[in-house]
DNA sequence: TATTGTTATACTCTATAACTATA
DNA sequence: TATAGTTATAGAGTATAACAATA
């Protein structure tokens, strides 16, 4: 550092101005960070929308879980799984095949330390944001996140 | 449809308004709409971000492309190696092991196409938003990526 | 027969450690 | 010895097809 020659910086960014890559890069590194945030409760992102989505919807079922998520209900197995598996989850049986999705005791505990760890992540998110404008740039996302989901159905 | 009952509308939404979990479900809707935009041209998106970049920085090395692409550098090496098998690169040798890269013929009228695909991609994205706003959120998005980048560099 | 859940599998992207090659 | 590139490997997340179970 410090000498005025033979740096890279000089390289011509394509993407500045690009929301899609701007959207992906910002993507990964708030997932990155977190990770970070939840790696000391032993908990990923993935199970941790989760966790946090059944807590808000006791009794929830897996496909309707995959469909607020818009994920697919087979990728919901192992996550359930580990849940389970940290006795974090109760079972009641629903209509049909279906299993009517709780959190336990421990469950709840484990939500709590995890909703804690959202609003760390949530903060440092948005701290460079207006208080004001978050609920837009919510907003505007979902618009954009619409509009993108639209474009992949028209693909099949 | 078209009953008044028994709808999972009525699920909560606990991450109606966090800009993290909205930023990461956009960013996959966003790139796969941008993966079948390219699926024609056969080439996927990171291919494609390496082979904008190598366009506007013709001579520019691996090591430069990782730092401008927040890459691994490792993680390069295979789409470095399709593209070269696409014949769309050409390699100079430069200082030390480095390798200057540059589009060959092929690679030219290969990145015409990239371009055209990502920019329907862009106006899609961007469709609803007004153009007075697309620059300012993408200096949003960038902010955020710093912001969360250096709460991961704190993690080491 | 339609819905729910599950299994198995593959693909894309990212991350890390350990290695080689070059100045 | 520092920098550039490479190999191998692991992990997270997503997608699809095919299957089993239930009403």
């Amino acid at each position: 550092m410090g000498d005025n020659f033979s740096r890279d910086a000089a390289i011509s960014d394509p993407f500045e101005t690009m929301l899609g890559f701007q959207l992906r890069r910002t993507s990964v590194a708030a997932t990155a960070a977190l990770a970070a945030e939840l790696d000391p409760i032993g908990i990923r992102p993935s199970e941790a929308s989760l966790l946090l989505l059944i807590g808000a919807n006791p009794g929830v079922t897996q496909s309707e879980i995959a469909r607020a998520l818009r994920a697919q209900p087979a990728n919901l197995v192992p996550l359930i799984e580990r849940l389970t598996r940290a006795n974090a989850l109760d079972r009641a049986p629903a209509r049909g095949r279906a299993v009517a999705l709780s959190l336990s005791a421990d469950g709840q505990a484990l939500h709590a330390r995890v909703r804690e760890a959202f609003e760390r992540h949530e903060a440092r998110i948005a701290r460079s944001l207006p208080a004001k404008r978050r609920a837009e740039m919510a907003a505007i996302l979902r618009q954009i996140c619409d509009d993108a989901c639209c474009a992949n159905r028209d693909t099949l």
